[in-house]
DNA sequence: TGACACGTTCGAAACGTTTAGATTAGCGTT
DNA sequence: AACGCTAATCTAAACGTTTCGAACGTGTCA
């Protein structure tokens, strides 16, 4: 800025003013400087602006995978937002882990983001001390976090998986495996209250043997349906509370020799993009994740807009359910069933 | 960094320092800094430090869709490498689109990115003048960018489809379906020659009508699919040269009546994870997308660390044919094919 | 004609670091 | 006692912006 404003005569704070419109200049030296800036090229630096005014015009994001399908939109969904609004996104995996998601935000922190959205891991760590000191907002995306009250966009796990099962309920099933995550996060813990609550207002018993839990991973996935499978009574159907175990779920009744709808029913959490292409298809709770990759950079935008003082606000959008081919009906069973 | 230095009754300049290492400071006055710093919770301005310094330790990467399967799994990878190596990535989808592009890229370097990573789109666009310009070291990442000269890791494509279609061809299949993005980047080019040189050599005829063209979306693809299929003779085998591009293949066999692979053969371009699960199992040329993630940032991470004037370098990676059940032999032909 | 307001431009301080070079203190040599 | 050397510390100038308040010229009004 200095070499333009001496190639065009002009002080450097003319050069700012005309740059940021924040005063008039004159017609003439705005030729000049105009002028100056196509001969040298020049760019503003955006890391002085950004010291001076204090906003970096670059928010955080942190998900535990972005390989799992469902961060994958959010992801892309926010990416966009976040671009129209001429903010750049730092993006970061925290590979389900507190301490790199501690890591990870530290890293954000010291370069100073303006925001940051948060699919959070583990319970709180540092992030409730970052929600306390209040000097960049926080959003919590598809997981809340206990003792840490911000803005925050999520499910409604509980109704949604309450759903799912209520429909293999109806389709006849009566012992219907159920694998989730680890229950530390959320939704994990409101999706197993949705499945119990639809067996006990089934009047059906909630067997503890057809619930297990696993890492997230596909090979938790596989261990689990293969221990739901070797039961002695094994169930009808299997429930995966989590997309990328439903894939090691097929797996292992594949392994096992079983076909699936046939021998076992299959409904997972998350819908993808060969949810229908394939045999199965998949029967899923797909959430709407345009709308809470939207929502969440919404509330982070106002927030950066000034409205700092705002209450926390909490959003629950519903999920719905995909009713393919990969759940048979059992036995003499009323054939419709409506989602 | 002022208020800890006279918490601690020394100068600023100490304090820098202690913080760097760069001048021993005596055990007193480090205990009385490290004190003050504790105190009063002080967080180094990674701002201030990247405007003095010249450097962010930030990298930016733009991919043209991040939810392709294929660049979800090379983001995760180098997102990974990156914070290994202490740098923050930011992120930008360019949706397939030059001037989208271009203003990803402005906007990165604005934010002083002390490297690129680019899978680029279009051609040229800015990316030439930067890479001339030499300012900040650029990666070329999966796809070449003629007269741009700079560092890159690429598959070998042809080679790779070159496997494929001969596969196809050892099956006994003569009219093979040959669906293809946009042919200006080189991927898709070298794996049309790929797919061309495999018919000649092994003495068939290149059917100028089994070749169609789309825009790498899913809908491009099921149109490119149902134009096939409608041909009155219809090719028995049918290879996407994309993947998101493969799922409107799918749908369009499905759509038409015909199933996988009994009437007609699939293979494609890019694993993905569900690949093995469901039926059809589909056939694919696999990325060896950790090496590639991993080169590409290798590469980056070599300049970053100081070696700018070594002269450019492009590695070739080779694909991977997995052979599944999606592709079944015909008439009679011998049945022992290796990959 | 002098006072005043207005529109345009400028000088200089500030943002929070790093770092070259100056300063100081301590200590051993001669 | 004067000197030089080393180690520890400090002063002050950068980095490239923004912005406050001052300065300047011009036109308007009493």
């Amino acid at each position: 800025m200095l070499h333009v404003a001496e190639a065009a005569r002009v002080s450097v704070a003319t050069v700012s003013a005309l740059l940021n419109g924040t005063a008039t200049v004159s017609p003439e030296l705005t030729q000049r400087i105009e002028q100056a800036i196509r001969d040298i090229g020049y760019k503003r630096n955006a890391i002085a602006r950004s010291l001076k005014m204090g906003t970096t015009r670059t928010i955080g994001l942190t998900v535990p995978h972005i390989t799992n399908p469902f961060f994958t939109d959010v992801v892309s969904v926010i990416q966009q937002a976040f671009d129209r609004a001429g903010y750049a996104v730092m993006l970061c995996c925290t590979d389900e882990d507190l301490n790199t998601q501690d890591e990870q935000i530290r890293l954000l922190l010291d370069r100073m983001v303006d925001g940051l959205i948060v699919a959070r891991v583990g319970d709180g760590g540092i992030l409730k001390s970052i929600v306390e000191d209040a000097n960049v907002p926080v959003v919590l995306l598809d997981r809340l976090c206990e003792g840490v009250d911000t803005d925050a966009v999520v499910l409604d796990n509980q109704r949604a998986v309450f759903d799912a099962v209520t429909y293999l309920i109806h389709l006849g099933h009566r012992r219907i495996g159920y694998i989730t995550g680890t229950s530390d996060i959320s939704p994990m813990h409101d999706r197993m209250i949705g499945y119990r609550e639809a067996l006990q207002a089934a009047g059906l018993p909630v067997a503890e043997e057809l619930i297990r839990s696993g890492n997230f991973h596909e090979i938790d996935g596989y261990n689990a349906t293969m221990q739901l499978l070797s039961l002695h009574d094994r169930p009808s159907a299997i429930f995966s509370a989590n997309n990328p175990m439903v894939i090691g779920t097929m797996k292992a009744i594949r392994d096992i020799g079983l076909s699936c709808p046939e021998d076992i029913s299959v409904a997972c959490f998350d819908d993808f993009p060969w949810s229908d292409v394939f045999v199965p298809q998949l029967t899923t709770v797909a959430q709407p994740v345009q709308a809470i990759g939207e929502q969440a950079a919404n509330l982070l935008l106002d927030r950066l807009a000034g409205n700092r003082d705002a209450p926390p606000r909490k959003l629950v959008l519903k999920g719905r359910l995909m009713i393919r081919n990969s759940c048979r009906p059992l036995g003499a069973v009323a054939q419709s069933v409506s989602a």
